[in-house]
DNA sequence: AAATACGGAGAACAGTTGTTAACTGGATGA
DNA sequence: TCATCCAGTTAACAACTGTTCTCCGTATTT
């Protein structure tokens, strides 16, 4: 369905993407609200006028970022979603598809995790709806398992966020991990994700 | 032991407070590395060369704001840790604690939360010191209740932080929830806490 | 082959930034 | 009372920012 796009099409594809390559690289060492786009045309070795043909703002870009970086993520949560819950080994395997998310992408991980409670509204808004759909994806896959029977949809709500604020939180420890703690930081992890999986199998024991 | 200060370092003490007022307002809309000192004196009405009579850069604002952000809050930890944990009513109060501080220190809680993963290292860090240490006390009063008799050391450290992630997760969903729903959000937080709890209490089961 | 569309360059603008140096005037301590 | 201290001021600096307008060269379309 999609013909090959003409070259000049393509040239444009490609400095928008040396653009948000560039940003990226730019915000591990600062927020999206202090990222000047002089500073990015200059860093990617094109006039500062250029930015305006891909992006509005840097607002704009980073919006675009959100997509890319959250885009990537969405990959990860499919294939979890693929398998049964609660098991130990599921568990370990979680942790471990997050860890190997975080050395794959860490530019990205850490650009959600900052922008996510950011001070730019856009961003941070586009941040938690995509969370917020990511909680209602693993809500769904939570309703197909035997164990949710008699759980409301309400709770499976609540579990799914919790799920997803844990992963989220763990990737961002792992970022901050050096790699000499990288088992403890996941063994955490791991402990946390079962006691919560504790929780859960009693969640309809009567009190 | 503190005799009345002279007029002069109360003065300066005075014009201190109100840079990092100014600065706590000023960054309820951006984010810290990108808030400038001409910015902070300009609001305070002070000239812009006074600002490095209080503090070398705004990093060091940014220091100083998380000891008094999160100073304000080891006032409300501690009134949670004087009581027993776990009882439904507990949970509601703790939540309740929770919504009361968000409500009265609202631009505290949005640094701590935005600053957390911000740009800005040395004031990340020191939001994750003084919060690694919250969760240490937390820790410690956990494992004066007799539920925690059996679990080791760092069992209850993990369970801790999950307290404290959670505490500091809720309070900065409080933040952008609008009033009206402000009743559904502390449910939700509850519940999870909930959750959390049954998890615990059935840690050391034999599976 | 001619006309158009369009990504990018260049120059200029008004306004901002952090930092320096030398200075002022009132509180402080002898 | 007088010399000292020091929080805050004034002025100036080079460097930087976002944005506008005008232009160029080439891929695309007719």
């Amino acid at each position: 369905m999609s013909h090959t796009l003409g070259i000049r099409q393509a040239q444009k594809q490609k400095t928008r993407q040396a653009l948000l390559d560039a940003a990226l690289q730019l915000l591990e060492e600062q927020s999206l609200s202090s990222l000047g786009l002089r500073e990015v045309t200059r860093a990617v070795g094109v006039a500062p006028t250029a930015f305006y043909r891909h992006f509005d703002s840097t607002a704009d870009l980073g919006v675009a970022l959100v997509d890319e970086a959250l885009g990537s993520l969405h990959t990860v949560v499919s294939e979890l979603l693929t398998a049964t819950w609660d098991s130990d080994e599921r568990i370990a395997r979680t942790v471990e598809l997050i860890a190997a998310h975080v050395r794959a992408h860490p530019a990205h991980v850490r650009f959600i995790a900052r922008e996510r409670h950011g001070g730019v509204q856009r961003v941070s808004e586009a941040i938690g709806a995509q969370l917020g759909q990511f909680a209602e994806e693993v809500a769904a896959a939570l309703s197909h398992d035997p164990e949710s029977a008699g759980w409301t949809r309400e709770d499976l709500l609540m579990l799914a966020g919790l799920y997803v604020d844990h992963m989220v939180m763990t990737a961002s420890v792992f970022l901050t991990t050096p790699p000499e703690d990288f088992a403890r930081a996941a063994g955490l992890a791991e402990r946390q994700l079962r006691l919560v999986s504790l929780g859960r199998r009693h969640w309809l024991d009567v009190s």
